[in-house]
DNA sequence: GTTTAAACTTGATTTATGTCAAGTTGATTT
DNA sequence: AAATCAACTTGACATAAATCAAGTTTAAAC
């Protein structure tokens, strides 16, 4: 259950065998289905997810009822709220699997127990987190500074995996732009080969 | 000169006399006036700049010779590019100083050494990180969801300060809109109230 | 204090993208 | 395999925002 997580963790500190076996002492494992939710708007997200196996994706509700897709998070990858997580606040995020998914699950309390006993994980998490900075920053760049079609060409640059396992309604979603656009930037693109 | 360097880290970890006194090692202070670089495009990011006073802005600029903001950083703030900073590469961001400016850089190798001689410290970085984390992703998703007049509504609502100091062609950069739409958008919502 | 340059405003026009609607393809369920 | 539903495509049209250009105000330089 540990393999993906563990493999992720060495990857960017050293963790000895005592130390692995208190870390996994606070996580607890869960299966979600398709489709299903992990947070629904309104609640408060009370934990990370390490995501072993499967696909989740969060995203929230404007007023007038479109979804907008804030991330994806697949084998390796961490999923959560980080605002309502840390500050207690009701989310306005709603997460949910776009492929059935296996977890692990880590609760606030936890969480910062864990950096307190085990130091090495604090830094873990602020090498993750520096590198989530970097990658938010070049996506929010090619936000405000490119077009449609630039948009999505910089995507498959930077993301290819991304493209090929979300659908692409929620591709549009996470570029800011409607399907029928994307639908045709493809085509366009397609065309040119 | 560590004035409000201390009250910032102190808002967010506890720290001995002791501690405070090996960390200010770590850093050398640094004056740049108006319109002097930091960083230009094509060198490596080798410090983290801390903000003691005055106003620092990092952009990049694209084949079409325009400028995009990406941050702005005054008294409290932190600025460097991260990305060249932490992997060494060339950076393809500028920074420069909007109003003259007091700063505490820290390189690279003294940010590691720092690190893991105050543990204290990263776990404040990493606390940093966090909150640096919701803002980036609070800025996307207006960015991803918003119209030009919406994401201006939401950048006074959420960071007043930023519309009072910087000067409204970079702010219109910062939302990734043209100057012209910006001005449009204040007259229209000055002649509402 | 006058000159010069930069920032901001306003108007006319163009362009990219969104919206609405219909059709097609593909996937899921019975 | 047929039926149902969702995803994707395509076309016609509407609209927000960009572009280009001229004017005005404000700030900087001499």
């Amino acid at each position: 259950m540990f393999e993906v997580f563990f493999s992720q963790v060495k990857d960017k500190v050293l963790l000895s065998e005592a130390e692995q076996k208190l870390v996994k002492t606070f996580f607890s494992p869960k299966k979600i289905r398709k489709k299903q939710y992990l947070l629904q708007e309104g609640n408060i997200c009370r934990h990370l997810a390490f995501v072993e196996k499967g696909l989740l994706r969060s995203y929230n509700v404007d007023e007038k009822g479109i979804e907008h897709m804030i991330h994806f998070a697949w084998e390796g990858w961490w999923m959560a709220d980080m605002l309502s997580f840390l500050s207690n606040e009701p989310s306005t995020y709603h997460i949910d699997a776009i492929e059935e998914a296996e977890l692990l699950l880590i609760s606030q309390t936890d969480f910062e127990e864990m950096l307190l006993k085990v130091p090495v994980m604090e830094r873990y998490f602020r090498i993750l987190f520096q590198n989530n900075i970097i990658s938010k920053e070049r996506r929010l760049i090619s936000s405000i500074s490119n077009s449609a079609e630039e948009k999505y060409i910089h995507l498959t640059a930077t993301n290819p995996e991304l493209i090929k396992r979300i659908p692409q309604q929620l591709v549009a979603s996470y570029l800011g732009i409607t399907p029928e656009t994307l639908s045709r930037i493809k085509k366009k693109l397609t065309k040119g080969v």
